[in-house]
DNA sequence: GTCTATATTGGGATAGAC
DNA sequence: GTCTATCCCAATATAGAC
């Protein structure tokens, strides 16, 4: 967080993400951000104007390679669209988080944005994650002709919310164990969490809509 | 919100839970908490002693009842147990929801309080929601004998994460639309969409462990 | 671009009268 | 139990020297 080599700017973006994700936005001072990066607190306002901005860039800056990395996944799975999958297309929606940097707890900070205030996370959900998200419901679609769009659209937000959970409480990823002792312990474990989350959501997914058989067993 | 026949206790704690649930804890003062229940600042400290005792005693009323619902509904269905269902457990958890008075922004207290900080959310976590989750877990073992216990785990934390993203975003429960357009505009949808997660959820715990076969359609 | 210093506001908490 | 008044601190943001 204070690599020395790095500019003002990005060193306060390292810290501005990390303090952001473990706390959140209004529990964060631009103080504590200024003393974690080492920088001087007049700087923060000097590169990004005010608090806010600062979570702007630094969430937009986290989340660029993210959609990059999704979409090109995609791209590559719809060069043959008659051997796509449900399961191929939610690997690629997941993709970035199985073999990231997630070493930390950065990440976290997409979890964050989903719960802080209206006002605030309104503007930079619909900004950051909102066209990637068209995109993949737009390409599970034609997967599940038999389901629903609304009903697909549901089924996608759960998922996303699956994965925010993950972020919120798994280690390293995130900060702290699940409460009913589901934990995290390694960069291997992420890995496999994400699997574990990938095959509920697809199974999820892929039910039969309207949902009149409630006791099949697969 | 100032009903003159509630106690100033009530009504701060009314106040509290409509702005905690719309702001965070963090963003909310005590002074706004104060001034929305029309009772003095200090008479906050006088009956909670803190704000963080004020979010407590908070979360505590909300959450009570909803556990009572959730551990009766369960012990019904443990009446006879050759006849439970891996659905009908889930229905029980998401009861609350489905017939609540939840009419406005305050249950989404429960999802805020999973996105604070470490310190402020753990010990509120695992004192009012963690023996209720081990009790539905434990009910869970035996309607699903093939699952590896910790993938149970994993996949009821996820439900959980999809029931968080619900009272997050989901109108007139918490107070947005979804980003990607969904929207539950009146309390009969509420219902409706707590029907969507709970089909989407039971179809996940139920998939087939270890997750080998991945193109089966349903 | 980076610093010191400061303006200005608002926060939680408390003392003490009633 | 409720009020006024206040303490003390921390917050964002900015001005202006360097």
């Amino acid at each position: 967080m204070k690599n020395p080599t790095d500019t003002t700017r990005q060193r306060i973006m390292t810290a501005a993400e990390t303090l952001f994700a473990e706390r959140g936005f209004a529990a964060t001072s631009l103080r504590a951000i200024a003393t974690a990066a080492g920088v001087n607190l007049a700087a923060a306002h000097y590169h990004f104007g005010s608090k806010q901005g600062l979570l702007a860039a630094t969430l937009h800056a986290r989340v660029t390679p993210i959609n990059a990395a999704r979409l090109c996944a995609l791209d590559e799975l719809e060069a043959n669209p008659g051997a796509m999958s449900v399961d191929e297309v939610m690997g690629a929606f997941f993709l970035p988080f199985l073999s990231g940097d997630l070493k930390g707890a950065r990440p976290r900070i997409i979890a964050r944005i989903h719960a802080e205030s209206e006002d605030l996370m309104r503007p930079l959900l619909e900004r950051e994650f909102l066209p990637v998200s068209e995109r993949f419901i737009a390409a599970l679609q034609p997967l599940l002709p038999d389901l629903d769009v609304d009903e697909l659209r549901w089924r996608f937000h759960f998922a996303i919310g699956g994965m925010i959970h993950l972020l919120t409480f798994a280690r390293p990823l995130g900060m702290g164990k699940l409460p009913a002792g589901v934990e995290v312990a390694d960069a291997t474990d992420t890995a496999a969490a994400f699997q574990r989350l990938q095959h509920f959501v697809v199974a999820g997914l892929q039910q039969a809509d309207p949902p009149s058989v409630q006791e099949q067993q697969p």
